[in-house]
RNA sequence: GCCGGAGUGGCGGAAUGGCAGACGCGGCGGACUCAAAAUCCGCUGUCCCUGGCGGACUUGAGGGUUCGAGUCCCUCCUCCGGUACCA
């Protein structure tokens, strides 16, 4: 008998399953479709850590089941390859991103092999190759044609040494974060999706998805939709006697005649006209400063402070013709609202700080519960009823905010609005490495899309970024200076290139059909395969990714492309493996643990199975040797109850063992089969554990199981499977059973009445608790079973002569008997 | 602050309102061995009784519903994740 070799089996099967085409996708039209997609992964440097395995082991698992479950399986893997990461390492090292990109995919591949991942490698796909991204610039032209992207003016932040813009996060505090230097804004002309337009869809549509909760809410959190209403105030300028109208939004109508001040955004469009020659310079000043900083250094000095600056000029309250001060303070912010507001002290913690601070009168307008609160400490948020109100007082905040609305209506002054959180996506960047954007610029026609694809990325020796705040494509003057499709005039390509968000907006449909090249997708390999049936990934994608993706399937839904508006069905978020210190594993912290090495040390199926054990599948968790070494010693057991056991000689049948082990292989496999398909994979390898552990402790006398013995080993190789391929096909093959493969067998179901026991212990509790057990047969009824309990020795030692009040049976469980 | 999730042995975790702690790790004891590794067998929540049999306690804290609560309801505490001047 030899020894379980786990470096042998992988080198035997491998080639094997290769040349079997195993993974390949099915074609049976009539065989029902399973589409199982990863997230699309950004190939960095690092590679695979085991806490990638997280993902793609399950996903394997589940998988594998439902192709021997009978469905046709899609099953694919591709890259995310455009993006920042790439391009820096390529600056760094001299290395062409298209380079790194090929060495980092390489590596992926190679370690998503070695674990075993039943990806179909036939469908592999690449967002930076042309033949991908020519159809991210095809669905960048729809949504240009159906007026969703358009070009506008827009603050960027910009770090003068670096020579690059940067998000709001690589900014903080006003500081870049590489280089430590002072940054400052650009205005920068960038392209934007409009997908506000698309917030009431995204939301709504989020009631039908099998998504975790969590997800949901912080989706729903993002769009922030917000019902309220918009009111005119009336500015007076006092030197000049002019009125403008300011719009103002709120959600707090009720409030309006507790309103004391008003406040502008210094990024307000129409400040410079609500300001007096005497304010001018102040306030000015102060919109300036407040727009040379991040928002994040904003939101951190207006914590510690509010600030603002009196404009000089007064609102007019349309509901009672009060006038008031109008201010321009940065905790208002631009592009949310009307970028003004209304301010309400009584009510409203921000408007009470500002208004302590600058000895502005609080008015106190609503009453929780018909009780004022006092509110010169601190505002009283709650809805109560109306005070200090006029016509609306003495009714409570909802009914007030509907009448309110409507008065205001009528009267001209205001109407009732809704307004979104979500702001339109911005999607180009000034980088190098990304789709271009198929633009074209002409001074008659203006922007014309190109439709002449793929506006092929050109080769650059020198991509590196410089301090014009444009793109480097701006330097390959050959390949910018083009003629307009339109007039054939003298045009220039807009050299931006899109964010890799773009890319992974639709690559979900192109695994339909990924060699297809006169169209994104085949539609009708879509049609049969979408939408996704299991979307499994990290949870760090929640807004961004997800929301984006479900903006273009419902774009190309209107275009009458798809017949879904949802890619999406379900969606399963794993947890992440930490180090065996409990930290994020990092190549800092030197606790980065790879799937090579483990494979190395215990084999595929060893990583594979402690992945799947470790614990839940949403759960983070602590990376543990101890562990994998433990499913190691599992699998040696497996194997050595196989191999003793596998030409055990018939002799006399123990009806007994054979009741025992008919019923524990039936136990086995509904467990497992339900666990898998409830992705409780801990729990579905703990129940495999116990079997083995039955069949190990009971291998003496295997041969007295008859064929029996053999047949529950064969099912137990199948179920297996898809958990530990290498040891289910190494041992199918030597126990001899049939068929090339022990992934061509069908999915083994039990038989319910293997699951009755011929007895059943229950346990007798007097007022719920346990003193005594009985064996009992499943059959016997409850007057049965409760005169038995009574009838025990303990019993009745404790009823000591006393009728029980009340007895409860619960058949097969216990019986609770109260005295 | 708000939203979402979670608190169970030494550790990871398991439990349709019905025997809490499955399975694994770690630990202890034993077998095998010259010895070690590997393997195999047994024990392993806490406390009490000399002890088998037994008894009490125990699922973050406190209340409640129920014959019976880790599980359902209320109040609170702690931790993790997200988000934060959105008017």
């Amino acid at each position: 008998m030899d020894r379980y070799d786990f470096e042998k089996l992988q080198r035997k099967w491998k080639p094997v399953w290769a040349s079997m085409g195993l993974y390949r996708t099915g074609t049976d039209p009539d065989r029902e479709p399973f589409y199982c997609l990863d997230y699309f992964p950004y190939p960095s440097g690092a590679g695979l850590s085991v806490g990638h395995c997280k993902n793609y082991i399950p996903t394997d698992v589940i998988s594998r089941k439902k192709r021997m479950d009978g469905y046709n399986v899609l099953h694919p893997m591709g890259w995310d390859a455009f993006g920042q990461p790439a391009e820096e390492y390529a600056i760094k090292t001299g290395t062409h991103p298209s380079e790194v990109t090929r060495i980092n995919t390489d590596t992926y591949r190679r370690q998503m092999k070695l674990i075993e991942t039943s990806y179909d490698w036939e469908r592999e796909i690449n967002s930076s190759d042309p033949d991908y991204y020519r159809w991210t610039q095809y669905f960048f032209i729809l949504l240009f044609d159906r007026g969703l992207a358009y070009q506008r003016e827009n603050d960027q932040m910009w770090c003068p040494s670096c020579r690059i813009v940067l998000s709001n996060e690589e900014a903080a505090g006003g500081i870049c974060w590489r280089c430590n230097g002072q940054v400052t804004r650009k205005k920068l002309t960038q392209w934007f999706f409009r997908i506000t337009d698309y917030a009431d869809r995204l939301l709504e549509d989020l009631e039908e998805l099998d998504w975790p909760e969590g997800i949901k809410a912080m989706q729903r959190n993002w769009i922030g939709k917000s019902t309220g209403a918009e009111v005119d105030f009336a500015v007076r300028n006092p030197e000049t006697g002019e009125e403008y109208r300011l719009p103002v939004y709120t959600t707090r109508l009720d409030t309006i005649y507790g309103a004391t001040f008003c406040v502008l955004a210094p990024e307000h469009p129409d400040l410079e006209r609500m300001v007096t020659s005497k304010q001018r310079d102040r306030v000015l000043e102060y919109a300036s400063a407040a727009r040379s900083r991040s928002d994040l250094e904003r939101a951190a000095a207006a914590e510690r402070e509010k600030t603002g600056v009196f404009t000089g000029c007064s609102a007019v309250n349309p509901f009672n013709g009060e006038e008031i001060p109008l201010y321009v303070a940065d905790y208002v912010l631009a592009g949310y609202g009307t970028s003004a507001i209304m301010a309400v002290p009584a009510h409203d913690e921000r408007d009470h700080a500002f208004a302590s601070k600058y000895g502005i009168p609080i008015v106190e307008v609503i009453a929780p519960g018909g009780v004022p609160q006092g509110v010169s400490e601190s505002a009283t948020v709650a809805d109560g009823q109306l005070l200090n109100s006029g016509r609306f007082d003495g009714m409570d905040s909802a009914e007030a905010r509907i009448g309110m609305a409507r008065y205001a209506e009528e009267m001209g002054f205001g109407r009732p609005d809704t307004r979104y959180r979500i702001r339109d996506w911005l999607v180009s960047r000034q980088r190098y490495w990304g789709a271009p954007i198929p633009v074209i610029h002409c001074e008659k026609c203006g922007a014309v899309p190109d439709r002449n694809l793929p506006v092929l990325l050109p080769e650059m020796e020198d991509f590196e970024p410089d301090d014009s705040g444009r793109s480097p494509l701006a330097r390959v003057e050959e390949w910018v200076s083009t003629s307009c499709p339109v007039c054939g005039g003298p045009a220039r390509r807009d050299t931006d290139t899109m964010a890799g968000f773009v890319c992974s907006s639709w690559y979900f449909l192109r695994f339909a059909s990924p060699r297809e090249d006169d169209r994104p997708f085949d539609p009708e390999a879509v049609r049969y395969w979408l939408p996704v049936d299991l979307y499994v990934g990290g949870a760090e994608h929640a807004v961004m990714h997800l929301i984006y993706a479900r903006f273009w399937t419902k774009v190309m839904y209107d275009a009458g492309m798809l017949d879904f508006t949802e890619p999406f069905a379900v969606l399963k978020n794993q947890g992440m493996i930490l180090g065996a210190d409990g930290q994020k594993m990092s190549k800092s912290k030197g606790n980065v643990v790879t799937p090579d090495e483990m494979v190395e040390k215990y084999g595929v199926d060893a990583l594979r199975l402690y992945i799947l054990f470790m614990g839940p599948f949403e759960a983070e968790l602590e990376w543990s040797e101890e562990g994998i070494a433990g499913t190691y010693r599992f699998l040696k057991r497996v194997w050595t109850v196989f191999t003793e056991t596998a030409g055990a000689v018939t002799g006399a049948e123990d009806p007994d063992l054979m009741a025992e082990l008919r019923y524990q292989t039936a136990r086995t496999l509904k467990k497992v089969t339900e666990d898998i398909d409830g992705f409780a994979f801990n729990t579905a390898v703990a129940a495999l554990m116990e079997f083995v552990n039955f069949l190990s402790s009971s291998r003496e006398r295997a041969g007295k199981a008859g064929s029996l013995w053999r047949e529950s080993l064969r099912r137990l190789l199948v179920i297996m499977a898809p958990m530990t391929p290498f040891m289910s096909e190494e041992l199918w093959h030597r126990m001899g059973f049939e068929g090339d493969t022990v992934f061509h067998q069908p999915w083994p179901y039990w038989e319910e009445e293997d699951l009755v026991l011929d007895t059943v212990e229950v346990v007798v509790q007097v007022r719920g608790r346990i003193r005594g057990r009985m064996t009992v047969s499943p059959e016997a009824s409850e007057d049965e079973v409760r005169r038995r309990a009574l009838q025990l020795d303990r019993i009745v030692e404790i009823l000591d002569g006393a009728e029980p009040r009340r007895v409860i049976v619960v058949p097969g469980k216990l019986v609770n008997i109260i005295p």
